[in-house]
RNA sequence: GCCAACGUAGCUUAGCUGGUAGAGCACCUGAUUCGUAAUCAGGAGGUCGGGGGUUCGAGUCCCCCCGUUGGCUCCA
């Protein structure tokens, strides 16, 4: 029902909450809408369901709070969620749905194939790669690594830590030192000021101000690769110039925001930055995208949404010369029409140096994680003073292109173990082949072929032990390996095997040598 | 960082209103050599997240800290 102002806030005198939206929200004069349930009702715009029996199951799912309006400074509401379905069947379908969700989890399973661990004593959110987590990220790197070639990248390698001064340069520091680890100050000068009585807001706002020096763990890795950039002569006969680097880097992110492998602080980077004159830009950033589509490609990632994070216009915590800004802009949103897929502009998800293009995708409860991106940045350029020697004998300025295909191995392994819900394929399984014998008579013939593939560089383990075959089945098959082998009396003797492959379907007698020959050439596809 | 809930062996977990820790799996030992989702028997393993307090007595109650989970806020 439609109710003018005076009206509105005549029914809602006793609730202060209901009054700021009015006072806010409303034009002077203007009225309102009213939605009436019963005896209850409230403000809202509406649109609502015409008749709440459609409504009938109805599962409540948890409880929380939510600061009012979504402002940290102000007090938090009581928030309850809940799940809406059309009927008894669907509610049940959806909770079960969820349910196989949950047992998805990268934390989950990380912890029950053993591949990562975090560790109180180390520190929240410090990532552990365990032998089997290893290899999958070591694979991935090597995946990458082998396009990187291609593509006519070269390899870097930068140290964890860098002076103050290189952040006050690039304006990673005092900018962004919420999100940064405390910076570490040299024994001797801590301890002079200590001896001066220096306070430790003093101190800080010492290395604010610059008067005092101190090293920074790095929040990014551009800024050393700017430093490379910049360590010699550069002509446009050097450009592009491409530098990788899987770079380790490290945020103070807040506690309450740590989660699982998808949120850490300390993660390493597919990083890579590519230094280009202006008319290079479009090519090397649909190069980058290029290299974003094969990797989601090989490993089947087709739900993804793509988004062009612009700056907020209102906000101040950008960096650069918003003629440059426009510039980079457009240059993205170019790229991601090239694309040929949808994509969306987001003001306010640019990086503080310039905007970009992300590749976004959903975790099994529907939290969106970043994973991949590339963005265009006149900045650091600018604040770093980098130059080339034109064709035509002038000095000009590059553009840098900041780009990583996976975002952080931390975090696309994270969202990599729920897609694939722990079963990776063969090439990235940790355990590619488990050899389960039927009894202690067959090992020797298990050993022989382990060692066969092994030598081949597959990723063998061997189980010949004194359980049932039954036993060793079903504790094998948790691990998810792509194949289990069976060997007993018959495979020894015709020199086979017996296995259940990725599909879990049962292939009996196979010659070993077949199996080897499929084998290869399956983790060779990355099939 | 904020709010709430939670934290018992490697994992999953029992333990009512305070009476002094119990199980399954995994592990170790022995027996068994067994062809498709748990062979049998025995054994070891816990300062109940950490610290303080109340009490004759604390896994159970109170306080502080650490961590986890769900949200919020943040996310270069």
């Amino acid at each position: 029902m439609e109710l003018d102002e005076d009206e509105l806030r005549d029914h809602f005198a006793h609730n202060p909450y209901k009054i700021e939206i009015i006072d806010d929200k409303l034009e002077d004069g203007d009225g309102s809408t009213i939605y009436r349930q019963g005896d209850w009702y409230d403000l809202c715009l509406g649109p609502h369901v015409p008749n709440t029996a459609t409504l009938m199951h109805v599962r409540l799912t948890s409880v929380s709070t939510a600061y009012w309006r979504g402002d940290q400074d102000r007090e938090q509401l009581v928030r309850i969620y809940g799940l809406v379905e059309p009927s008894k069947e669907a509610l049940k379908a959806t909770l079960a749905r969820l349910e196989e969700a949950k047992k998805r989890d990268h934390r989950k399973l990380g912890k029950e194939l053993r591949l990562f661990h975090v560790d109180e004593e180390v520190g929240q959110g410090l990532i552990l790669w365990t032998p089997r987590g290893a290899v999958i990220r070591q694979e991935l790197q090597d995946f990458i690594s082998h396009h990187l070639r291609r593509q006519g990248y070269s390899q870097v390698f930068t140290p964890n830590i860098g002076k103050l001064d290189l952040y006050r340069t690039s304006g990673h520091f005092p900018y962004y030192q919420d999100s940064q680890y405390p910076p570490l100050v040299e024994r001797d000068l801590m301890k002079r000021l200590s001896d001066e009585g220096c306070t430790c807001g003093e101190l800080s706002n010492m290395m604010s101000a610059g008067d005092i020096e101190g090293y920074l763990l790095k929040p990014m890795n551009c800024p050393h690769h700017v430093k490379i950039y910049a360590s010699q002569a550069r002509s446009y006969r050097d450009l592009p110039l491409r530098l990788a680097e899987f770079g380790t880097v490290y945020r103070w992110e807040q506690s309450g925001e740590i989660s699982g492998m998808t949120r850490v602080r300390g993660f390493t980077q597919d990083d890579a930055h590519l230094f280009v004159t202006e008319d290079q830009i479009a090519q090397e950033v649909l190069g980058c995208i290029e290299l974003v589509q094969i990797i989601f490609g090989t490993l089947g990632m087709d739900d993804y949404r793509v988004r062009v994070g612009l700056r907020d216009p209102d906000s101040t915590k950008y960096v650069g010369d918003p003629a440059r800004w426009d510039k980079a802009e457009q240059a993205c949103r170019d790229a991601a029409e090239s694309l040929g897929v949808a994509w969306t502009e987001e003001p306010g998800e640019a990086a503080f140096y310039g905007p970009k293009i992300d590749f976004v995708v959903k975790d099994v409860i529907g939290r969106e994680w970043q994973l991949g991106t590339v963005q265009v940045d006149y900045n650091l350029p600018e604040r770093f003073d980098l130059t080339y020697k034109g064709s035509d004998g002038e000095m000009h300025r590059p553009v840098m292109i900041h780009r990583a295909p996976f975002g952080s191995m931390e975090r696309f392994v994270g969202v990599l173990i729920e897609h694939f819900a722990g079963m990776f394929p063969t090439w990235l399984s940790p355990t590619q082949v488990h050899m389960l014998t039927i009894s202690e008579k067959h090992a020797a013939y298990a050993a022989e072929l382990a060692a066969d593939l092994r030598e081949a560089g597959v990723r063998v383990q061997v189980d010949d032990s004194d359980d049932t075959i039954g036993k060793k089945l079903r504790t094998h098959r948790k691990m998810r390996p792509a194949y289990l082998l069976i060997l007993g009396e018959s495979e020894v003797e015709g020199r086979t095997v017996t296995y259940l492959g990725p599909d879990r379907e049962e292939h009996k007698g196979v010659p070993f040598g077949d199996f080897k020959a499929q084998l290869l050439a399956e983790i060779a596809d990355r099939a």
